[in-house]
RNA sequence: UGGGGUAUCGCCAAGCGGUAAGGCUCUGGUCUCUGAAUCCAGUAUGCGUUGGUUCGAAUCCAACUACCCCAGCCA
């Protein structure tokens, strides 16, 4: 275990610490509160939580941080659990928090008979305002001597329910003129009485996170407890309850911070995503415009790609702001490299070749990636879709694809040209008449473009939605895609078509690249993946 | 104004006193039945600023500066 090369600073203390404390297991543990399903930031933490465990041929705890009964339910447990398994990850144990209630009291009960807890009866309020601020001390507060008779009496009080919420708390007895605010007595155990979705009506006082959290790590025997950035300041607190719990036994856990990750033009966060589904600005915790597992797993994100990304994106404690791209890169790279093909009309514009009249097979590449891929038949005839943007009645200078009069190929098949372009009654484009080059190679016509097709007759036709990318040239959002999400109408439908011969793979439709997904697609077969290759890789242009 | 952090290419990120890894993006070139993909090449005389120590510093010291987090009976 000493010869592991570190690869970020969380390994290299860790290797101090199995140097220092002679440690022979390493423990980690993925605590989520189960009161939101699982994002993309969860996915960074879960990736180092349980990668970090693995290199040092350790273990992960699975443990639901459920002090809260207000916010967190059964359901929540469950989409937990499924995105952490859908990520590829096995936890050595599952815990609750809620199971260690009896000795994180014992633990409450320890610390009052040290003298080093108090029953409080102040509020809420005034515990805030006794607070002190940042610059300022804190007050003691007026309950803060009480006897340790009293306090055993008073807290065993609290828990047979003889208060009403808010009445008392127990705080640690710590110092109210501590420069570090979360060491000014903390609340470690408040009333509530409400059900909790494990326990029920057990109990009605519960331990607040600083409490809980550095006393379930012992209990778990969890050597190192990786969080985000945020709880450094926390970190004391959460040494003193290691120092001062006279009950915990054992190996000492180290808290080690990491910096969260930040995804430019979108949120992270539990909170916000509540009230967008409340508000009904987006359609669940997987719509698709949300940072969540289980949206990316919609779009067709493969779990070996967020992976990837979390490794990519590495761990330190800068605040950084990673470019979406990143991400996109690790599920390109992957379908491109795994993925079946299919050609694919999103944006379809009818063509009739008025000078054929045949129906045949014409071969494309499976996979142009991987030489002597196989090729699939699509059926070529003489009615065919192409893609809308790869026709401009006016092209610009640098325009290669299909113009009045121009030329074009058409992948694996034939050179055209556009002879007409016939017009609706609407004044759009109805259809265009091209003729096939045959001896285009003779005539030395060579066209700079090619483009996808399909026949009309011989695709199927499927829904697809577009998203992202809505915002228009120039419009400045401050909160990024918060702000995106918040017009409903962003949603833009479109009908597109699909050529059959990939539907007889075993096929579970995605078409991955960010920008387009399909939402319903009545040819999908549960178990592979399909990438639309030909689409996704024009938007950028 | 108190405490805790962070500053290395457009974006992530290695580096731990010996003369700036890698990835994404980008730019050339190559190839091609899409301008994609592939393959090849290129991109910081510079590591927040200013001083100091040293033969030698992104790495050590000092002083600045900027940004992030903290005053829930949330986690």
């Amino acid at each position: 275990m000493e010869n592991i090369t570190p690869s970020n600073f969380i390994e290299q203390a860790i290797i101090e610490d199995i140097k220092e404390k002679k440690l022979k297991k390493i423990v980690t543990r993925f605590p989520p509160e189960p009161n939101g399903y699982t994002h993309i930031g969860h996915a960074k933490a879960i990736c180092i939580d349980f990668l970090t465990a693995e290199k040092f041929n350790g273990y992960t705890n699975l443990r639901m941080d459920d002090t809260n009964p207000s916010k967190e339910s059964e359901h929540y447990v469950k989409a937990l659990m499924e995105d952490i398994k859908w990520l590829g990850f096995k936890w050595k144990k599952l815990y609750y928090a809620s199971d260690y209630y009896p000795f994180i009291y014992d633990c409450a009960i320890d610390l009052i008979k040290q003298g080093k807890a108090f029953v409080c009866d102040m509020t809420a309020d005034e515990i805030s305002a006794n607070r002190g601020t940042l610059t300022d001390p804190g007050k003691e507060s007026p309950y803060r001597n009480r006897s340790v008779e009293e306090n055993l009496k008073l807290f065993e009080d609290m828990r047979a329910g003889k208060f009403k919420d808010g009445e008392k708390t127990l705080r640690a007895k710590i110092d109210m003129a501590h420069p570090n605010i979360n060491m000014r007595d903390p609340v470690i155990y408040r009333i509530m009485h409400i059900s909790h979705f494990r326990q029920g009506n057990k109990w009605c006082i519960y331990p607040m996170y600083d409490f809980a959290h550095p006393l379930s790590d012992a209990y778990e025997g969890v050597t190192h407890s990786l969080c985000s950035l945020e709880f450094e300041d926390h970190r004391p607190l959460y040494n003193w309850f290691i120092d001062n719990c006279t009950l915990i036994t054992g190996v000492k856990p180290r808290q080690i911070e990491f910096a969260r990750l930040n995804i430019d033009g979108t949120v992270i966060s539990k909170r916000y995503f509540h009230e967008l589904i409340e508000k009904g600005y987006v359609d669940g915790w997987d719509d698709p415009r949300l940072p969540t597992l289980a949206s990316f797993k919609r779009k067709g994100y493969t779990p070996t790609s967020i992976r990837e990304f979390c490794t990519r994106i590495g761990v330190a404690k800068s605040n950084s702001l990673v470019q979406p791209h990143i991400l996109e890169a690790c599920i390109r790279e992957e379908l491109n490299r795994d993925a079946m093909r299919v050609v694919a009309v999103i944006d379809p514009l009818k063509i009739n070749i008025t000078n054929y009249d045949k129906v045949e097979d014409v071969m494309i590449s499976n996979n142009p990636t991987i030489e002597n891929s196989k090729k699939h038949p699509v059926k070529f005839s003489k009615e065919l879709y192409i893609e809308k943007e790869d026709f401009m009645l006016e092209p610009t200078p640098k325009f290669f694809r299909l113009t009045p009069n121009g030329y074009v190929r058409l992948m694996g098949a034939y050179v055209i040209r556009c002879d007409e372009v016939v017009m609706g009654e609407n004044g759009e484009i109805d259809h265009l008449n091209c003729s096939i080059i045959p001896d285009a190679k003779e005539q030395g016509i060579k066209p700079k473009g090619t483009i996808h097709w399909l026949s009309r007759n011989h695709s199927e036709k499927i829904v697809t939605r577009k998203f992202f990318n809505l915002l228009k040239e120039g419009e400045v959002y401050e909160k990024g895609m918060l702000d995106r999400i918040v017009n409903p109408n962003s949603m833009v439908e479109k009908v597109s078509y699909i050529e059959p011969f990939a539907t007889k793979q075993k096929g579970n439709m995605q078409f991955v690249r960010m920008g387009y997904y399909i939402e319903d697609c009545k040819l999908s077969k549960p178990g592979n993946r399909v990438y639309l290759e030909t689409v996704s890789l024009k938007d950028s242009k």
